[in-house]
DNA sequence: AGCTAGTTTGTCATCGACTGACAAAAGACA
DNA sequence: TGTCTTTTGTCAGTCGATGACAAACTAGCT
């Protein structure tokens, strides 16, 4: 997926990045966001808190990481769809190859249900990753208007990507409500079928070249 | 709309509440929301810092205290529409009669703008603000749910929600993008036109009793 | 190995958001 | 007027976040 720099440097600041996710994620879990403080985390990984700061912009980066991860996933998959195919199906497909390296991964899967849990446990983290998502969205839409040829004055990039992921955080977190630990896959069943819910006729109504 | 409390203690309070807001709104739009101090806040309405969080949560929750304005026209709005009628059009008829209100008032529009323009500039803005619509969504969810007498375990008004506020969004903010400070009326058209695009055959593909 | 240049980290100082505790001031009411 | 309740101010303190500078470390070269 990426380059190996190899460079003792790098592997260590890597490292040291994940060290403090890792400590972090746990720790949040484990006393809550709001009461686990940067000075602990920094602890935990040795590490002063000023540097805690170099890797993170701030305490609410490090417990979204595991969202930029699936993100950047997300990103990922749409670029990798062939350009012939139409928005809608691409964006699905990539949904749907998204969740299923999720859910095949124990390790990512934990960290991104543990950051899942916590989102609804705090509100101000809440608050950021709905903003990061919006990033995200900005992105899959710019991608999604370069495919088709669209002026930046056309709303329907847009609105599908926010139609998808609407629909995507409805099916995930009614899946959620269910019970995900125990069978991943009922994950991505429940968002497809939400999708399906959602853009029911687009195809009918956009018109050809669209959805 | 509201009760009279007429006393003078809850008077001196609103006033406050109302003057604190102003004098926010006008010194992040002056100085950016960053460079503006609580105390510099306080200090305006010549008021301590202390009692400035006794009045809001935070610096945050000032800046966007139009938007609470508005989702409680909204919500009211839904309220105000009659029980037979079904979700979507309910959904629209409240969003457009909500943004008529916005538009018929100088003073309401001009708060909602300029906090609408703050959340564009500042990332954690931009947090708060989707964090609270969320919680909008879910409150209209219910709403809707109870219109319906569907149980917690239908995606349905959840999505439904998701969807008109996505499209909303959109069209909101190619809206602004047009220019909508020289003609207001053509916000709700924009926002209009999103709603048609993204609820386009759910009519025909949810069945009669929806949509 | 030893030297040098560039990078990463720690220490220190500081600011601003936010909170608890308690005292002072002001409205409410007999 | 005097008392009771609510609101406000003062004070002290915690925590998140950032700039500045020095110390430790790595890379690459001799």
């Amino acid at each position: 997926m990426r380059a190996e720099p190899a460079s003792l440097r790098e592997r260590k600041k890597q490292r040291t990045h994940a060290a403090l996710v890792d400590a972090a994620v746990r720790l949040f879990r484990a006393r809550g966001y709001d009461a686990t403080t940067v000075e602990e985390i920094a602890a935990a990984v040795e590490v002063s808190p000023r540097t805690f700061f170099r890797y993170f912009d701030g305490k609410e980066e490090v417990a979204l990481a595991p969202f930029v991860e699936f993100d950047r996933l997300l990103v990922d998959a749409l670029a990798d769809r062939p350009a012939a195919e139409r928005p809608l199906p691409a964006l699905r497909a990539a949904y749907e190859t998204s969740l299923t390296h999720l859910a095949g991964d124990r390790g990512v899967l934990d960290r991104f249900l543990t950051a899942h849990f916590l989102t609804g446990q705090t509100p101000a983290l809440l608050a950021g990753r709905l903003r990061r998502q919006a990033d995200t969205e900005r992105l899959l839409a710019a991608e999604i208007a370069r495919r088709c040829g669209t002026g930046d004055d056309d709303v329907r990039p847009h609105l599908l990507v926010q139609l998808v992921f609407a629909a995507a955080r409805v099916g995930f977190e009614t899946g959620c409500r269910r019970g995900v630990l125990d069978q991943p896959e009922k994950l991505a069943a429940s968002v497809v079928h939400a999708l399906d819910l959602a853009t029911a006729g687009l195809t009918r109504h956009w018109g050809e070249p669209w959805a």
